[in-house]
Formats: structure tokens, sequence, C-alpha cells
DNA sequence: GTCAAGCACTCTAGCGAAGAGAGTGCCAGT
DNA sequence: ACTGGCACTCTCTTCGCTAGAGTGCTTGAC
């Protein structure tokens, strides 16, 4: 493309995401970053307008950008601040430290892409169902009830309340406990449920209807097998692009449901770059065209892996949010794994 | 309130919970139920409207109950059919099975809610800092880390990754965790502070970092001392009268915020009936003029005690929704009751 | 060949007038 | 005490008009 359609294209982006409406040739003239007349500037909208960059919703109005005029702003001309970035990794970095237990760090990680963007942040954990038990430990609750804790290798911390063993002495139970993480320490869910039905039937130690109730956990359908976190769904009900109550209902609908979500969330591949960013409708999400979603991998220890990233208005300030993004993936993945690597 | 009008102030408000619309003269005599000619409806309509309980948009437009109207409906006027309370505790134990852990609990509850009237459920859990640990537990994790769980005798589970002192066994660590629950066990936050403190002092096991970690552990504020769930925004979204986004925003915002409602929470007192409404103006909360919330307390074992309820339009079917909530804390609390007293 | 100026054309947003519809209040009659 | 009828009021919708903004095209200058 030549020089001055990109540099047009480029102003007419850049007022459409400052404004939110249509732009005409005149208001850019006399702008006078272009020092052309409104009839050349016009000339040239006419030409990117042919070749689908721009639109005009109806013939008196000014030009905006369409899909693939945001995507080749994006592409090719976008210019990240490089200042930004590192004030960008200060600031996610001075507004969250310390190394926390994954699940809240993840949390803020979401309540900080949020309040940094203005949009809904989202985190999502990828278990890919690999998770090996790193320790189980029983803890005596009431005479009648104990809570099993299992910590997994990626860092995760589940518990459950089970029905205690009949006349157990905390000891006892201590001894159960020493017993079940030799059976059960490094074993994946699989193994872990062989085990456990291998030992139901020497049962060494009485305990019968213990494993059985541990052995139902590891049969459960893992339920949040991937888990999501979301922030700021108010802030976008402040943006004018979604004063029409119907879109803003899809996209609650849509975070909500997560389906469509996570089909989004599977094409962004951890080799790439890093940030991928989906404009308008190439994302796909029915009634949503007026949204774009920005993504990014993040990659813990081990097994874990996961996506974050904001979803707001179409008209988003792509030169900010990209690195927003990225800088959080980068701290997450940094956070996780020197945090809580287990070797 | 002579018989006759408290009939058709009866007729007015059900037309205008079906409906949403102010309701005239002529359409309520047409419906059949009370056998009068619009001009003698019109008498006793303006009659209320002199008396507070309708007001009329404007001249003409029907009659809209005003917040005392809809008042001394559920006060004096809603016929709770019988059946449906026993309908609706089925319904909500049906849907509800198990004891699990208590937030989940909760979270399931708030669901339930939700799902049930079709406007955002909420479910808060009042600690009143007079929770006692019945059990404290370590849990190794990796070399460096480890993993300290803490059961409140309100059932509550909470855990937190803290260093690991160097060179310490698991069986160590065994020993340690028995030391503390020794220590610990019964105690209040303020009380554990102090053995922590005095602990400190002597030291006899020679992890000074460790009880340091816990000890400000117990120092932090504890953050969420009013935990709180929602669920089902979304559905809020699908009411005619949120269409406004201005309506929608207060409503999220104050969701979000937590501070209004929990001012809102403090006035429903557990010794009473039970389910306490607010209706309109009469929560106060700004912008929310159109909105009414149903609450009650609900009560679990020692000092965890809690409300929950459900916010949604002022225009809301009470009779259906009251029993729901009533059901609901009478639920929780035996679930909470039953499955987790601790002694 | 490139750019700018001028002009006619098109489309929308905003405003006021007019008419339909719904509901009321009041009066008179049973 | 209740009802039918009538005049009145207010809103909502539709229609037509105008001002404003922006374009496309043509023509002329460098």
């Amino acid at each position: 493309m030549k020089e001055r359609h990109e540099h047009i294209l480029g102003e007419v982006v850049r007022a459409y995401l400052n404004t939110g409406q249509p732009v005409g040739s005149r208001t850019l003239a006399e702008q006078g970053e272009l020092g052309l007349s409104p009839a050349s500037i016009r000339n040239v909208m006419a030409e990117l307008e042919r070749q689908g960059m721009l639109s005009s919703p109806h013939t008196s109005a000014g030009r905006v950008p369409t899909d693939s005029g945001l995507r080749y702003f994006v592409d090719s001309l976008m210019a990240v601040d490089p200042d930004m970035n590192q004030q960008l990794e200060n600031a996610v970095a001075g507004h969250l430290p310390g190394t926390p237990e994954r699940n809240i760090l993840l949390k803020r990680a979401t309540d900080e892409l949020a309040s940094l963007t203005h949009f809904a942040g989202m985190v999502w954990v990828h278990e890919q169902g690999f998770n090996r038990i790193n320790r189980i430990e029983l803890v005596p609750v009431s005479s009648e009830k104990l809570l099993a804790v299992i910590v997994t290798d990626s860092g995760e911390v589940q518990n459950r309340l089970i029905v205690r063993p009949g006349d157990t002495s905390d000891a006892q139970l201590h001894e159960i406990s020493l017993r079940l993480n030799e059976l059960l320490s490094g074993c994946n869910l699989e193994e872990a449920r062989l085990r456990l039905q291998r030992e139901m039937e020497t049962d060494r130690l009485k305990v019968r209807h213990l494993l059985e109730d541990l052995k139902r956990w590891a049969d459960a359908p893992t339920e949040g097998q991937t888990e999501m976190f979301v922030s700021g769904q108010r802030q976008l009900l402040e943006m004018p692009e979604f004063a029409v109550v119907d879109t803003i209902r899809s996209l609650m609908c849509a975070i909500e449901e997560r389906e469509q979500l996570l089909h989004l969330v599977e094409q962004v591949e951890s080799e790439e770059s890093g940030v991928k960013v989906f404009i308008g409708s190439e994302h796909a999400l029915v009634n949503m065209e007026q949204v774009s979603v920005v993504l990014s991998r993040y990659q813990g220890p081990a097994n874990l892996v996961g996506t974050l990233g904001v979803i707001g208005p179409r008209r988003m300030h792509y030169e900010r949010v990209v690195p927003i993004v990225d800088c959080t993936a980068k701290w997450v993945s940094r956070m996780l794994g020197g945090g809580l690597q287990t070797k």
C-alpha cells in the first residue's frame, strides 16, 4: 500500500478510536496532521473504501474503519511506545506483589487487567487433565468429618469434606495420611483411581469407606477443568457503544456461558509472538460485531498453561491494550514459574 | 381500609406485576374479577390515590402502585399458596443435595436463588470476627514452601502458602503441626495472635520464621470478613424495566461495590419472622427506585450467621419470591447446622 | 500528473404539527 | 350507591420539513 494511503488510514483509525464517530475529510484536514486539502483526502478515502479498509454508514456520514482496516492498523501501523512498555511492567509488578496461592494470584491478575484497561479482564486456567498429585493430607475437623486437602504439582489446592472412619484417633489419621502419600504422590488422576481401586481390595488400613470417598472424588468429572476468572464487567456498561442493551446482553451471556469464549481461547497458540487480537467479526461471536478480544497465553510450571486477556469495544486503544495484556501474561508466567516451582 | 378498597388495590397490584404497565379502570373492569363498572372503579382508585397507594404517571395513563401500595400488598394482601411452599422446599432440597464444603454450599444456594427467581441471587457470610480455630495443619508442598490449612469451627477452610523453615523433614513438620494444634485449637484470632507472640519468645521448636509468617497472617485484616456470592446478574438484563442502561449500571455498581448493600443487610434482624422486603425507595440505594430487595437471615452453627436473598425489579412477584428466599434460608441453615456441627 | 476549489447531490438528525388512542373526572340519571 | 355518557387531557406515533455534514465529480492551476 502506498505510503500516503497508510498515513491517511492511520489518521482515520486514530480519530475513530478517539471519538467513536465516523470521520470526515474536513475534520481530518483541519486537524493538520496531513497537510492536505479535504478534496485530496477524499480521493484517498474513496480508494481505501474500494479496498475494503473503510466504509461509510451512509452517503453523507464520514468513514469508519472496517475490521480489515483495524486489522491492518494493528498489524502494520500501530506504534507501541517503548517507554510505555517499561512503565506498564512496573505498574503491573507494583500492583501485584507477593506470591500468594495460585487462584488468588490469578484473580488479582484479572482485576489488574480490568483496572488498567477499563474493560472486562478474563483469565483461564487449562488443566489439560495432566495434573499430578503432589501431596495429600487428611485434616481432622470433627468426630464425624475430616478434610482432605490435595496439592497438585501445578500449585493448585483442592479440598473436600469427607466422612471420617469411625473410631480413628488423630494419630491414626496421620498414619493413613502418610500411607496415602506414599500411594498417590506423583500420580495423575487416572493412576490415582487405579491405585485406590487396588488398595481397596487389599485394604491394609481398614478404611474402606474413606478410600471409597476418595475414589468418588477422583471419579467425579473434574468440574472447572478450565477455570475462569472475570472482573470489571461493570466497566463495559460505561462505554457509549454499549448503551443499547442488546449488545451488552450478548456480551454478558457470552461471558457467563463460557462455551463460545473457550472456543476462541483455543485459537490462541502459545508458540506465537504473544498477544492475539480478534477484531469485530473475526471472533465469530454472535451479535458481537462491535466487540474485540485481546488474548495472550501464559505459561506456569509443569503442565499448567492458561490464557488471559480482555474483552471490550471494537473501538479500543489497541496501542495501549496490547502491551497491557502482554505484560500481564509475562508477569503471571514469571510469578507462577518462580514462586510455585515444585522441584 | 375498606374491604372494597383492599380488593381493588390488590387487583391493581396484581395486574401491574404482570404487565409492568399502568393499569386503567376499563381493563380492570373487563378482566371481570370485580364485577364493577369502570366508573365505580375509578372512584375507588381516586380515593386510593389520595391515600398515597396509587399514582398516575400523567393524567391519561392508568395507575401504578406506589411503594406504599406495594408495601400494603406485601404486608396484608399477599396470599402465599400453601402448596407452593411445600413444592418449593422440595425443589430447593432436590437441586441442592449433599453436604459439600461451606463455600460451595453457599455458592450453590446463590445459583439456586437466581435460577428460581430469574433475578440476581446473593449470599453473605458475616464472620463477626469470633471464629475459633478448630484445626491447623501444615502440608509440605515443595522444599521451600508449605501450605498452612486452617479449619474454623464454622466450617470454613482457609489456606495460604508460606515459606518452609530450612531443613525440616516431613516428620518434623508434623511435629510442629501437632504443637500448633495444642497451642491454637479453640482460639479466636485475637488469642491466636497473643499466643503466637508468646511462643515466638520461647520458641521451643526453632521455627521463628514460620511463626512469624503465621502471625502475619493473623495480623492481616481478615479480608472478605463479610464474604459475598452473587449469581445471575445477567438475568436482570432481560427485564424490560432495565432496558435503560442507567438503571442497570447503578445496579451493577451497587453489587460490585458492596458497601451500600452491606448497609442494607445490617437492617435484617435475625429474630424477625424471616423474610424482609425492601421496595423501591425503601432501601435508599441511589438511582434504584425501580429495584426491590428481598432478604432473609440464615443461621449456621456456632458464630456463623449470614444473609441471603435476591435483588430484582420493583415489579416482582412477591408472592413467589418471598417463599423462595424463605425456603432457601431455612434449607441453608439446616444444611450448615446439620452437616458441619463440630461437637 | 497531482492537487485544490467549487458545486450539486444525498442522507440524517432534530423539530414541530397533527391525529389517534387511552384514560380520567365529573355530572346526571336510575 | 352504582352506571352511562361526555368533555378534557396527555402521550405516542407519524409525517413533513429544514439545517448540517459529507461526499463525488468536474474543472482549473501548477
